[in-house]
DNA sequence: ACGGGCGGGACTGCCCGTTGGT
DNA sequence: ACCAACGGGCAGTCCCGCCCGT
């Protein structure tokens, strides 16, 4: 669930190396506390009726303090604190490693860390995906922006007919997770969400085999 | 470019049939002059610059009535007047076609008769999706609606194994619009849109290629 | 005090007679209100310490609603219910009356009808601007922009050398206004508004022939 | 174009001949770099929409210090490094002179010194000026603080009813200022602003002298 | 159906006070 | 003593909802 990062370079340029690791330590655990919070509220009284304010006042923080952890409302549900490792995930792949598979490695390992810890709040967080068009709308946007990140760093030359097919199948797969991320959502967390992913790649992978590539133009 | 119906109900009693098409028509008339209007000023000085107050001028309306056509100032770039004539093209498929052939000829279709008329505005429209985050948020989430409505028409058993398979591709698809329309608006319209489509469909087969199926569990 | 006028052409477009007056006469009852609640709490409590939604809770309306009906905190202390009527006292100046002398004529006039209704109310606006800097800043503009509009409205050829004589007076006995309501502020109102303004003038006219109309270049 | 004084308590503070004038030497080069970068900005993007927090990064600090050297963002349009100056040239006036032309002279010598050097950057801070409401009210309240100070220096024996011809004179002659500013910045400062000042006197008192000085009571 | 009035909530920008680090 | 980071407060704008009268 990579979010959009706006202009956060100021935060990421290591300027001192002691204090940055520390400060930026310390930012993301007030995040975390104001996410609790803010999950919390919404699932008792809803996203809509709960109100910045409301959330501010049980995370112990003014309005203003809230939006300059959380560029939105929406952004806190989106955000989780593993959005950011995802580049060393990446680098940590076998160079020789085919591209695709690594982009399927990569979604495995990303749900199952977060399915590891805080699979509670993990699947409050799913509920108001998929309840409240506006964040499933982000989502999806967040989805897709991770996706083509994740095909911009994999491939291996740039601007070439390969990295089309990278980016389209990487989306594809973006697809499946939200689709198996609906089903978990839909059996309450009971299955394991790897489990569904997988089972839901390989359903892909044979309706696609259904559709022939010489594809006549339309009339 | 399916858009979600919010409210839609109020629209769909007055069950009398004669009124109801010159009532729509009429309608759809007006929408489309506001669409005009929005987009007009939206290429001129921006989305977020442009007031919903901005746009109800031009168009000589009330902001009060701005809201009576479009249920938000999102969706006066979302609607076209083609999303509702989807439900008949469903039924126009041939009922020995397979699936998710059929999903490939209605998205075929549709792109071509959006891309027939207003190929200029189609353009404007998709320079915005691109560039506004909130609006290809909800474009990703209208494409994902679509999806999920045809593979649910086109199921034969509902609620069966094929019918996961069948959203699955859809959705996959339906990235590969997404992207499609991404190429087309990179290279300024020049190219078909089909052929983006069709190329594109021909990649994501490739890299599915590339996936092997009996996928082992996570570490 | 006339306040600037940002964009307001729609309130005055008379689309229907009836209800355009009576309309607007119920905007200014609300307007002065308002204005009556904010200023009894600015003189309670400090102008920097009463915040809108105070006012707004005071006046019993929305914070919302108070920007409906004045752009800005400011301009609940500069405006005043003649400032529109500007227009009407120009045009009843007779033909025939050298401009700078309708000019004189106009402030004494609006000066006069000022004191007259409201003077305890006029001292408490008169009080803020000569405390608050940001208020006496808009005041200057707002006088400013006055002058010039009298200015245009009473020059006869424009563009022509006499427009800038008439500016410049116009400016000049402004200026003036500003100091003599300054002087009122200063013997709490004891002293009639309108004497301090003719003897101001004097005053000016005196220092203004002490000047040589035939300037040596600087060094 | 003088600026009001705040809080400038905390400068005149450290009576240590040796540092001050180093010290604030050093403080006015940073408050010269911080106005450049951000008059450049407001050139480039405009005044309302150049945040404090881009004029901070452009000057290379926090936003925190911008306010260090700048009470408000109004302010880095409104100063320039000649104000402070305005003490000294008038006790360099002959003691003999008439105060009314001291008051004039000061101002050529003001605008003079302004004209010679950065032109360019006046005509940028100008054209701010002109186009900006809040900076044209905010230069307005500069002006009148200005000459009042002017006149009560020049005032050979306060309170007295000489001292407010004078006072009525200077801020006559500032409104003079204003206006020749403006016309300077119509001619895109083609014009030398010295000239336009002198004329714009002349203009004023020929003015005058159309206003007869025995007021008649109103009504 | 349309217009208008009003309310409310998200969000931004300016500005200030404090703290901690150099 | 200067300065960066942080948190807070308030003005102001915009989207969008509801209710009323026509």
């Amino acid at each position: 669930m990579p979010t959009e990062a706006r202009s956060r370079e100021k935060e990421s340029r290591p300027r001192d190396p002691p204090p940055i690791g520390l400060r930026e330590r310390k930012r993301t655990r007030t995040r975390l506390m104001i996410q609790a919070e803010a999950l919390r509220l919404f699932a008792a009284h809803g996203y809509a009726e709960t109100t910045i304010e409301a959330i501010a006042e049980a995370a112990a923080i003014s309005p203003r303090t809230f939006f300059r952890y959380f560029p939105s409302k929406e952004d806190v549900v989106l955000w989780d604190e593993y959005d950011p490792r995802l580049g060393e995930l990446i680098e940590a792949r076998p160079a020789d490693e085919p591209p695709i598979e690594s982009i399927r490695a990569l979604i495995r390992e990303t749900l199952s860390g977060l399915q590891r810890r805080d699979r509670e709040q993990l699947l409050a967080r799913v509920r108001l995906l998929s309840s409240v068009p506006e964040l499933r709308a982000r989502f999806f946007e967040a989805q897709s922006g991770g996706a083509k990140m994740i095909s911009a760093a994999l491939a291996p030359r740039p601007n070439l007919p390969d990295e089309r097919q990278l980016r389209l199948t990487a989306a594809a797969l973006s697809a499946v997770v939200t689709d198996a991320i609906g089903q978990w959502d839909e059996d309450d967390g009971k299955t394991d969400l790897i489990r569904l992913f997988d089972a839901s790649v390989d359903d892909l992978i044979a309706g696609m085999r259904q559709l022939h590539s010489d594809a006549t133009p339309t009339r």
